[in-house]
DNA sequence: TTTAGTGCAAAGGCTTTGCACACCG
DNA sequence: CGGTGTGCAAAGCCTTTGCACTAAA
């Protein structure tokens, strides 16, 4: 996944948010992160752009991945625990498989099948505005690492 | 969804675990959970069950809700807003549709393609475990609600 | 100059943990 | 009796909130 700082800059500056120093810090670090395909915790990235700048409030950062994840710039990547991290999105529609033990993230092209979401609607009365799917599993290095174990 | 607090209770006992007063308040909370087809939180069902006893802790409320979700006596749905309730599962594989307003949850059939998930594990080497399919949206009655309100 | 944005620290919600006691088997 | 299970209260974790101050436009 490639995305440049600045067109993360143009997603807070479409809503008339302001471009600020965080933001252009935040913006920054997820473009690497982007490049590396790396996730991350909240925490995580608060941490490391403290480094940069020890003033960056942490509810800050909170803020801006908040928005974000709204304007689909990241996903909220949940998994199997209940725990969650966030990554910087690849395509325009996909979902995740996940490793149950060392988390690791692949991105997936399945999706279900067409008419399926049309025809729920059609029969539950419920407007469908989104879906997501969630697949579980163990990752081969973490198959391995498991049998050896137990 | 009809369930006897009795065969929650076995499910304990298949794991060796004993039949204790708290348990059987809570099987037999669930039951009538079940029979009225009613989601709980982990403190409601806590607050519901302090009326019959005051002395029953809430830890041990998320200690017996945790083996039950693990047994799949219970189900952990959650929704768009990053919350979840808990739910006596109904069939034997299903998913769920949430009302995005008011978290209304209905139980779907559908689910992925025949093949999907083996062709998955052969592309990416993962040992697939499970998968889950949230679909969140309106219900009929939150539509009119939001139409009306905005 | 105006008001969104920020940093800080405190509060929140939900969940887990540690421990002495209770009680099931 | 022996060890699991429990109640209680404290601590944890992640996240949000309130507010005075800073700085973007």
């Amino acid at each position: 996944v490639t995305i440049s700082a600045h067109s993360i800059l143009d997603t807070f500056e479409a809503l008339g948010l302001r471009n600020t120093r965080p933001r252009r810090l935040i913006a920054q670090r997820l473009a690497e992160l982007a490049a590396r395909g790396e996730d991350f915790a909240t925490d995580e990235l608060w941490q490391e752009l403290l480094r940069v700048d020890p003033q960056l409030g942490r509810a800050t950062v909170f803020r801006s991945v908040d928005v974000l994840v709204e304007q689909g710039v990241l996903d909220r990547v949940p998994f199997a625990d209940g725990t969650h991290r966030y990554r910087v999105c690849g395509g325009p529609h996909h979902h995740h498989l996940t490793c149950t033990r060392c988390h690791q993230i692949v991105e997936l092209a399945l999706c279900l099948p067409e008419g399926e979401l049309s025809a729920l609607a059609s029969q539950t009365g419920f407007d469908i505005e989104g879906h997501a799917i969630e697949v579980f599993g163990r990752c081969p290095a973490c198959r391995t690492a498991g049998a050896a174990s137990s």
